[in-house]
DNA sequence: CGGGCTTCGAAAAACGTTTCAGGCGCGCCC
DNA sequence: GGGCGCGCCTGAAACGTTTTTCGAAGCCCG
């Protein structure tokens, strides 16, 4: 039986006192008087009232949602940020609205609209494309907005993401330290920000030791069965080989594998990602991690930062650090 | 420059009408002229404004969000499941509020209590515990609620389910079909609905046929370790395994092919779920694939039918049929 | 030509809060 | 003893809608 939740009315009429003082009760209590106080209290429990932040809502003009935008939540990478950012949500009491835009950008506009409709506190976005003039309508609607995984410009918000750089070149560094010094990089498509930025990575590494040289690598989709193919197709071994992917990288060990070569003992192989299958395969990968969960979380605390401080907030572009996960496929078995 | 958003009003003063006039345009325009109509609407666009539904909330007394609370967004079977009920909601023109209450019952509690607050129009739940009593306080507001992954009395709510059993039931059918006889059932703990409901499926399947027999052995942990571990330790080799699991399954496989045993020639393997893993492990897993990202697009119209209907709704439990996905470890390299 | 009906549009109340501007009583100080 | 300040509380307006009630035209038909 769906009984009329209780308003504030009632509660301030079982309390004996003013509407007001109820709500001063809820919101100030140091400006009421503590017997009074406890009386409200009393009566807020007898009659189970809970505010209606609506409402609340409607007179403060601020609501206590905020939206994240994603191009796929049933993606780990972009399920674990959702992690995280409701995580962070949580804790700080606001409700996150899932925003699953399923890679069309007909629907990320339409989601948009929808939270400014909803006269959201702020947005989380992970963009479909790079071009970010899709994102002014919240922007003139003074809608607070944080950037994930891409780069924004920093007069025109927060962002955060992933030094995919430093991942590039940790892995490469890996390589070298574990006595790799002819390798090969299996990248993606070049036109993939984040493939550019781990290719330079490697380079980078592999300039600091002037015996070592890197080659490339490009497979069409960064798949498993791509990376079976360019195993099998490799003339001249290796002796490290950085993927830029845990599938290429799981395809790679595989297609050696059918071709006799032992993995880390002949060719040391580092991936990247951690995902899920990179523990799982014959022989687990070393894998380059990135904290996911931190990026949504920290996307969360930077967009209620903005929207608390409001004029003393200073846009703020996070990059996180990844780091590596040291598994067999960089561990011959006569080490430790 | 943060423009304050045009309210209804102004619409109405630009296009001449009153307050009225704009909403009955925008709500129920067949009670409009339609030259009045268009001016209204030619206003609207000219201003940019958009209805604020919090107001109208308050006033209808309906929000427009509804909760998706679950264990963990990071496991791929919950996220798929928030995929679902995210596409379904954004077709109905809802909020989903992603409530992750991370394995917490005090969380989950939270979540819930929160979702009162925010007069959430009904929940999606798939709970922590078989205990549904921490859902009363929601039934006790008139939330309407649906359970997905577990039953509810009838009485109480809507619920929609994987048959698990069927699942079960096809996988062994099919071991049997491909001539297996003597046949091994990987199973978690009994415990787990899940894993009982399958192997229940299993005994049915293997009770058709005469002359096939069913062993079962229980992992502690359905994990890619313990399958392997299971495959070390099995004495005679069964010719068909059914594990509950696509984890379990990859563990046996790879176990198996240790001892030397020959996948789909010697033992034919069937997993369970359709995971990521199931496609990339080494030989491809025959596996059941369960239409979770279904099973939250229904629960989300279920939960909406039951919002808009109300009064004529017939709570329903819906159960969902799995299938088999065909690949390599039941396919001897002879056959087509 | 007039009456009733239909069609449109307007005015105003209501939804549940927050907050601002006071107001009341009490104690303190002079 | 009176004025003043302070602590505590109240009344009322406001937030942006929807909806109900009602009035004003215009039309058809007799």
């Amino acid at each position: 039986m769906p009984v009329r939740p209780a308003r504030i009315q009632d509660v301030a009429a079982a309390a004996g006192v003013s509407v007001s003082t109820v709500s001063n009760v809820l919101n100030r209590p140091e400006r009421v008087n503590a017997r009074t106080a406890e009386r409200v209290r009393d009566a807020v429990a007898a009659l189970d009232y809970v505010p209606h932040p609506g409402a609340a809502g409607l007179r403060t003009g601020h609501s206590s949602s905020i939206g994240l935008v994603l191009p796929d939540v049933a993606n780990s990478f972009y399920s674990r940020i959702a992690r995280g950012a409701a995580d962070a949500a949580y804790e700080h009491g606001y409700a996150l609205v899932l925003c699953d835009s399923g890679d069309a950008p007909e629907r990320e506009q339409g989601y948009l609209t929808m939270l400014v409709e909803q006269r959201a506190v702020g947005v989380v976005v992970v963009p479909l494309s790079a071009d970010p003039t899709r994102l002014t309508r919240l922007r003139e609607r003074g809608i607070p907005l944080v950037l994930a995984d891409r780069a924004i410009s920093a007069q025109d918000g927060c962002s955060v993401s992933v030094d995919d750089i430093a991942g590039g070149r940790i892995a490469v560094q890996h390589l070298l330290e574990r006595g790799a010094r002819d390798i090969l990089v299996v990248n993606g498509e070049r036109a993939i920000r984040q493939c550019a930025d781990r290719h330079q990575g490697a380079r980078q590494a592999v300039r600091s030791r002037r015996e070592a040289r890197l080659d490339q690598v490009v497979a069409k989709e960064m798949t498993v069965a791509y990376g079976v193919e360019i195993a099998r197709r490799l003339d001249d071994l290796p002796d490290g080989v950085f993927c830029t992917n845990d599938f290429l990288a799981a395809g790679l060990c595989r297609g050696l594998g059918e071709r006799g070569v032992r993995i880390a003992e002949e060719v040391q192989v580092v991936g990247y990602g951690d995902l899920d299958i990179a523990s799982f395969v014959g022989t687990p990968l070393t894998t380059v991690r990135q904290p996911v969960e931190e990026l949504g979380r920290a996307a969360v605390e930077m967009l209620l930062d903005e929207v608390e401080a409001r004029a003393e907030h200073a846009h703020e572009t996070r990059v996180f650090a990844p780091d590596l996960v040291l598994r067999d496929s960089t561990r011959s078995p006569s080490a430790t």
